[in-house]
DNA sequence: GCCCTGGGTGATTCCCGTTTAGTGTCAGGT
DNA sequence: ACCTGACACTAAACGGGAATCACCCAGGGC
């Protein structure tokens, strides 16, 4: 037993064999059931059966269930970020900014839609706090780029009402409003969802934002 | 074995001692732990300890868990329907209506947080369709005594948006992202909750429906 | 008296996520 | 050439969920 303390001078040893594809496969192999099944549909063991591997296999390269499937909606949400930091340094209004974040928002939240639901619709309860800091993480800096648009219009005394904190907040919101709604009650009759964004997005822009 | 086909007759056998009383103490106490501790952890098990009885009691009285989950939600939502019935009942503009029912469906959501996931964040995939539609119907009855108001405003000509159909669901939404944000991403730095209720009626109100 | 029936139970089944103890294998140091 | 140890992996099991099974037992109707 003794203690076995050493990692530093650990640095060199490639990885082996298709060891290091591991973790890629699974997560691979996850994304697909999760995105058809949900999050109480990909369980581990059909996750470690689509790999071809036993289910203890997948505690080796990753902590719990949750933190697959997390590592999953980290990515997406990368994506989104990444349109939002690209949108953000774009030389156009900000309300113009404001309005193409949140319109690209509601049709990644249409295209990922459990991917959306495991991020955003807080997957209810059932992930515990400190797990979803990664991701978590990821959502405010996706809130952040969209956040700064809307402090410039502030500045610029073109907030309706609210200050640009909850103006933000009440913007962000209603978009997750209209597609968290539609994605987690498909049976109700909706609109064609393209008008619920476009309504959405007129309709709080003007309510929110002066127009000149 | 035979076929066991009898129900029609029998009609009379009084309830006996407490049998008519038990499923009143289920829900009591089911709903004294699903308050207490959400979806997840109101287990069968832990309702029927509550109750001073075998787990398999519960199947007596109820199809399965989320029957008695949903029995839950349906009885509170019935509340918000009633409130809503009676606001379209008074002799008040359209649209004061309309602002007043947001209003009420928004406190309702932060005092019965719950409760409202459960019904109205879908409870994430994990009750099945049919399961719900009790409660679903209920829901749907509010919406349609809210759509109503929308209706008339829209005759009048006063919507800057959208149809009816749309706008409705664009305002129901809009208060249901606020609260469902809040509720669900409690360790988020919120805006007061007062502050984003008001900022989302004006906001909203303002940006879909014309002032006069 | 009998018998049916409805509320109730303990054991059991099935499926989760996760843990434990162990197996084979390969890289590197000696 | 031989250890050594880390690594990728596995089979089996555990504990805890929901749900079902095969029974009990008390009591009212006949």
């Amino acid at each position: 037993m003794t203690v076995a303390l050493k990692k530093p001078p650990r640095s060199a040893r490639k990885p082996k064999g298709d060891g290091h594809m591991r973790r890629g496969e699974i997560l691979a192999a996850a994304e697909k059931i999760f995105i058809a099944e949900g999050y109480a549909g990909a369980t581990i063991r059909k996750i470690a059966d689509a790999v071809g591997v036993s289910s203890t296999a997948l505690y080796m390269h990753f902590r719990d269930k949750d933190q697959i499937l997390l590592e999953i909606g980290k990515e997406a949400i990368e994506k989104l970020l990444s349109i939002n930091v690209a949108l953000s340094q774009e030389p156009i209004d900000a309300v113009e900014k404001v309005r193409r974040m949140l319109d690209a928002y509601m049709r990644f939240a249409f295209e990922n839609p459990n991917t959306y639901q495991l991020v955003f619709c807080g997957s209810n309860e059932a992930i515990s706090v400190e797990k979803q800091q990664a991701v978590s993480d990821l959502g405010d800096r996706c809130f952040d780029e969209f956040s700064g648009p809307i402090r410039e219009i502030a500045a610029a005394g073109r907030l309706k009402t609210g200050t640009a904190e909850s103006a933000a907040q009440v913007l962000w919101a209603a978009c997750h409003g209209i597609v968290s709604l539609v994605i987690t009650k498909p049976s109700r009759s909706w609109a064609p969802a393209e008008e619920l964004m476009q309504v959405t997005l007129d309709g709080v822009m003007h309510g929110l934002i002066a127009d000149r």
